[in-house]
DNA sequence: GTTAGCACTCGAATATAAAGAGTGCTAACA
DNA sequence: TGTTAGCACTCTTTATATTCGAGTGCTAAC
């Protein structure tokens, strides 16, 4: 990603004047703004020219004829780039923490979305933490009464789960304990996918007469991975939108208010996000190179946060193109350490 | 509520034939359009000098001199009203059940909202249900193993809950027996206000040494009690208000969906509605009569629905004032009906 | 009490003009 | 050869009239 454009010092610079410029104003910047603005003390005639070069490559172009140049999707993700690159190595800096600690993760996450939105002005989404490759870690039953067996569930990150299984005839002390053996040596450490037909049939053999005890319990077990495999997704500061005027016509604000109140397109972004892992966890969709169609028009940044154990959930936020990236990007690797942290010391 | 407005016959006519045009058109009614619309068989010089009248005791307004008239926050309720008498009787008939049996409650309450708001085009929100006045029905106490106590609770509303309670060291089945009792006699049937202090100091004496399981189950209680408490809200169809144009600038639209997403007001909104208890459940709030500020633009139509109990939820529907209130009433207590059905037959 | 007729009002739509920002191109310059 | 001044041209934006029409209120006649 080494500076493949084939665009010499000058036309860099002018360049980033441009979108710097646009970023600020949302207006076409035209030639002479950028003759004032940089310290090249060039006419605008020269800028013209080295701009009239910048749309031929791509990087720019001009809602009509007489109108200053916006940056396409191209620019912007040049922009974006030199950013990354320039910003990797001044991470250390550290910021108060805005965030008080709240009880729940609930909360806690429902609280990162809004301190994001009103920090940035965009709309932002949090989703809880999913596991990607959920493991099993422990299982445990335990009779409650006669009827009863209780179904202790401990998945990757630590998140316990139970059950109540009915059972027609009481297991013995004895029985109970063989079971329990029975199923953590065959399946701690299994991911989900592992647990198939061909094993489920070897548990139930082995189980001999209580195999429908058996039957019962990888029911609860997929119960449970289903519970917590439909995750949330928190939302903030939607209609931070209208504050974009190229967003608040009536279509696109209706599409991107759409989009984060259905929730289902939110759930396929995360997914992506969470498939998509580079080294910063971090990812910016510009226009179309959105997954969510109906944001084309918007730029997307994602960040991951990590639980250990697998667990991970996405922040997101969604504004124009125009977005003030060098602050979006600061903003969400600051919360993404500290989200990492929190969880961590937990 | 019969008829205590000073109109005749004919103006009760014509202001009920302004709204229903005004409902349909959306735009300023003028003398010539009710003058061929209605069968009274009057020139629009008529209808002019009597809209002139009902424009005086305020059910109808002219947005400016020389157009045509809408309907007031007055009118409006004045029609509402009729509209509530007239169609009492006629409840009996049976729409198809659009809503297939959703397995969990959450996903239904989602699918309700969802249909409400595609089959009347306003914004939708459902509440899931909350206890008011929560009962306790029942405690279980089941040891696990030899450190934990599981704890079963039932509260009314059939709603169950487990917690686990670590202990230091093991009970006999005879001290879990009597520890039952005690917390079985002691609470059943009891709301969550009268477990107070004094009780709680009562049942540790008489639990003896076990005092302090006593206490973990109490918190257990009043912690199971915390989470039913803070209610969801589902929202569907938000953007359903782009499809009005009174609703539709900026402005108004920023506060409404703003109003959707962050939910606080919501919650005030089903508050008040389940607080203000009618015969039907069914509750009307036109412009300024609505408790969220928000919406002071719009008319709210809020049903409460019931599982027994004590359980209450509320689904309420937003949309521009000239909403088509006989459909949108017609679909509240058809849904109404049906949940309420659904959750009896549970 | 009802209606026809008419002058009047006022917003919405349409047309017209003027202003301004910005470009592309040419020609001159260092 | 790269840079710049100058100028004609384009296209949007804004302002200003002008027209159009729906609808009213009022008066006078039926």
């Amino acid at each position: 990603m080494v500076s493949e454009h084939g665009l010499n010092d000058r036309k860099l610079k002018i360049l980033h004047a441009i979108i710097r410029t646009y970023l600020e104003t949302g207006e076409p910047v035209g030639s002479r703004t950028i003759s004032k603005y940089t310290d090249l003390n060039l006419s605008s005639a020269t800028i013209r020219n080295e701009m009239s070069d910048l749309e031929e490559l791509g990087y720019i172009m001009q809602p009509h004829t007489s109108a200053g140049r916006i940056p396409s999707d191209k620019g912007y993700r040049l922009y974006v780039d030199m950013l990354m690159e320039e910003k990797e190595q001044e991470l250390t800096e550290r910021q108060e923490q805005m965030l008080e600690k709240a009880d729940k993760m609930e909360h806690l996450l429902k609280q990162v979305a809004k301190v994001l939105a009103s920090s940035t002005n965009y709309a932002t989404m949090v989703s809880t933490p999913v596991n990607n490759a959920n493991k099993l870690k422990f299982i445990q039953l335990s009779m409650v009464d006669d009827e009863q067996v209780i179904a202790v569930i401990v998945l990757g990150g630590n998140v316990i789960k139970n059950k109540i299984i009915r059972i027609d005839e009481p297991l013995s002390n004895e029985n109970l304990l063989k079971l329990n053996m029975l199923l953590n040596t065959t399946l701690n450490g299994m991911s989900i996918e592992e647990i198939n037909l061909g094993l489920i049939a070897r548990l139930k053999e082995q189980a001999g007469i209580h195999s429908e005890v058996i039957g019962n319990v990888l029911d609860a077990v997929a119960d449970v991975i289903q519970v917590d495999e439909d995750m949330q997704i928190y939302t903030s500061g939607t209609t931070n939108i209208f504050k974009y005027p190229e967003l608040s016509d009536k279509q696109s604000a209706q599409e991107i208010i759409s989009a984060f109140e259905e929730k289902q397109q939110l759930t396929e972004l995360v997914t992506q996000t969470l498939s998509q892992e580079d080294n910063t966890g971090i990812q910016v969709y510009i226009g179309d190179e959105t997954p969510v169609q109906n944001m084309k028009d918007c730029s997307v940044v994602t960040a991951t946060y990590e639980l250990g154990d697998g667990m991970k959930g996405t922040i997101g936020i969604v504004g124009p193109k125009r977005m003030d990236y060098e602050h979006v990007l600061k903003s969400m690797k600051r919360l993404q350490n500290e989200l990492d942290q929190m969880f961590h010391k937990n």
